[in-house]
DNA sequence: AATGAATGAGGTTTCATTCAT
DNA sequence: GATGAATGAAACCTCATTCAT
């Protein structure tokens, strides 16, 4: 009464949760850590840290608010459990393996435009909220530095090489594009990016990515 | 823990205003309007339209909070305005003038990289702060739209050109790239990108943006 | 802008005002206190004195808020200015004159359902309102009883009469019924007593008050 | 000066509650609802609605400010749910049962001056409160000329007949009465009125009420 | 382990009032 | 004498958090 929850207008925020995961059969606090983490993830990404009310996170989980604060004492401490998890998810993706440049251009673009997941575009959104808290946002720079130097690695940067100085700097732009490209698709929804189809952006981000970080003459 | 308005790390707000405007002479309404503005504009553009108070924005501007109110009606007129605002002075910059694709690429990395206004980049990420104002937003949206048919318009983009719907898109993925750099530059200040120097960055930037614009073969 | 006042559903304030007070030439600090006190007092009497906002009568009245202030010290200044002066115009209209019963009832009711004057029932209303400042409520509550006093003197009340007790009773019921006719049909504008007209009126309240006033045999 | 909210002078809010109420056990929500309903009746019939804080009612309750919101949405969802509870206990007293325009007239008598319970005469007085809610306010309005039918209907009204038409508005001049009665002896608290027995009242206004409503010949 | 009631801090806004011009 | 800018107090409301069950 007076208390409902209005629901944003354009992401269906629980329903795109694994059902698993919301219709949680009641009491094992692992399952609720992750439905809690999950549900979070999606809002903090798409909405930021101050929009985004715990009471709609846990109703997006579909569990009691007060178990937010009982599992990770407080909202910012939520957050860094997002964090947290999104690096997790995130090294692997990124660490530079064998193979030629094309291979990380094409691992990344995966990742950006045709993710399996629908979540894993919103992971990066995450890298750039800030929430205040000290040290989230401290681990939030270092992730992007860290992304940084291992999309440069793959690109041929040597940490101890002073030339390939503007490697780094290439790199980092090339995030700066895939994080510029998230966020107007998902959360300020500008057409005709958002409703471009994979192969369309396909072409042109190649096509960039390659001018940026292939250094082979 | 967690509730308490903290001040920004890195940014001083008030001390980056011009001094004619902080120092403010007394009554004069014109001045005090042109003031909150200014430092709402920072507030908004670097901290998100929710986590910004409209605390923090008068005692930036040096005046009492309830003027806000009073000049703008409420913290999302000032918010409107703010991006009225941005509107009318970007407008300008990005009409497509006579000159080659080159020259439209040379004023987009000044406004970005060089400008001599150092409100100049912000006020590019404010075109991607929401407030849930449906008005703003509908304006941002529109600014968005309209600012990439003007930077695909002077890539040669005809709307009537079936053909050349691709351009929009390329000329979408160059915003992106603009707005991704300006965040990573100045509110997320990560390194090296927010201390690169404009020279370190020409370079680049109009290499990405040639292959993005420069349909010319 | 964001600034406007917002006017009533029903009464139109400013306009009911006698010409020659609002369009004032300037500068007459007397024609201007009257302006206030006369927009005041419809505000006051139809929504209560915390609804009415100083800049509302200020604007009813075509002058600057500040000078409410000037003249009348503070807003409860204003109300007990305007409790004064309604009861100096009530006065002489219930002071008890040679006449019978019948003449008293006329009188009363040609103030409250056909005074020529729209303004003459609104002042009774006044006598509901309580402002909480102590001046102005003991002002108002002495009124009332001075009122039902000179109403049971015209209906043969003798204060040193003992036994006339019950008339003063049979008085204030009298003024209770003619405030609660007032309410209903000004502030609440209930049908179908709101529209009713004097004829319609007329015949119902003459007899009630002949049955509570008339003490002949 | 001026802005203080100054504590009743003549009532003593919280003191008058039920004492089960006023001493809540603890958490039981239906309680506290129903205690902030409760005070907050009293505050809005004695003082109206824009005079009346939402922290002085919920000190009155004894319960914190925020449970308002939590509970009835606003103030003005509080202040409906006031009115629909004292339409809900307004109800049954005023349908017409069998019986003669007497007994109608005894009941009308027992709820206003001489109520079992102290609360009983200020229900009516809500009834004069607007709170500029439209819902809230459309349903006062209602509430109001339903309650005139019913007591015209006791009166012999009958809405087909076209000759009645003056039977609905004499029985609207006895609500208005007793408006007017409620209202001098409980927020105004004129004298003698204010501290009349039942048994000095009930003499006269039966003998009005019976002018107004008897008419039998 | 989980729930829902309750709290307190802080946000936006309104408004009477005072200050300069 | 009059105006409009500016102020500070307080109102309503939201929200993260804690308390009892």
């Amino acid at each position: 009464m007076g208390n409902e929850v209005q629901e944003p207008r354009t992401l269906n925020f629980a329903a795109s949760l694994a059902e698993d995961e919301l219709v949680r059969s009641g009491r094992d606090a692992h399952v609720t850590r992750r439905a809690l983490v999950r549900a979070a993830r999606r809002r903090f990404a798409t909405e930021g840290y101050r929009a985004t009310t715990v009471r709609h996170i846990a109703a997006d989980a579909g569990v009691n608010v007060a178990l937010i604060n009982r599992y990770f004492g407080s909202k910012e401490g939520l957050f860094e459990a997002c964090m947290s998890r999104t690096v997790d998810e995130l090294d692997p993706n990124i660490r530079p393996r064998p193979g030629s440049v094309d291979e990380v251009i094409a691992r990344l673009l995966t990742h950006v435009v045709e993710g399996p997941n629908a979540d894993d575009p919103l992971q990066l959104l995450l890298l750039l909220r800030s929430s205040g808290d000290e040290n989230a946002d401290a681990i939030r720079r270092r992730t992007l530095e860290h992304f940084t130097e291992q999309l440069a690695a793959a690109a041929g940067w040597r940490a101890e090489d002073a030339h390939s100085g503007p490697i780094l700097l290439r790199a980092q732009l090339a995030i700066a594009l895939m994080l510029g490209l998230v966020m107007l698709r998902t959360a300020t929804e500008v057409q005709p990016l958002a409703s471009a189809s994979a192969d369309q952006l396909t072409e042109p981000l190649e096509q960039v990515l390659r001018v940026l970080l292939d250094t082979r003459d």
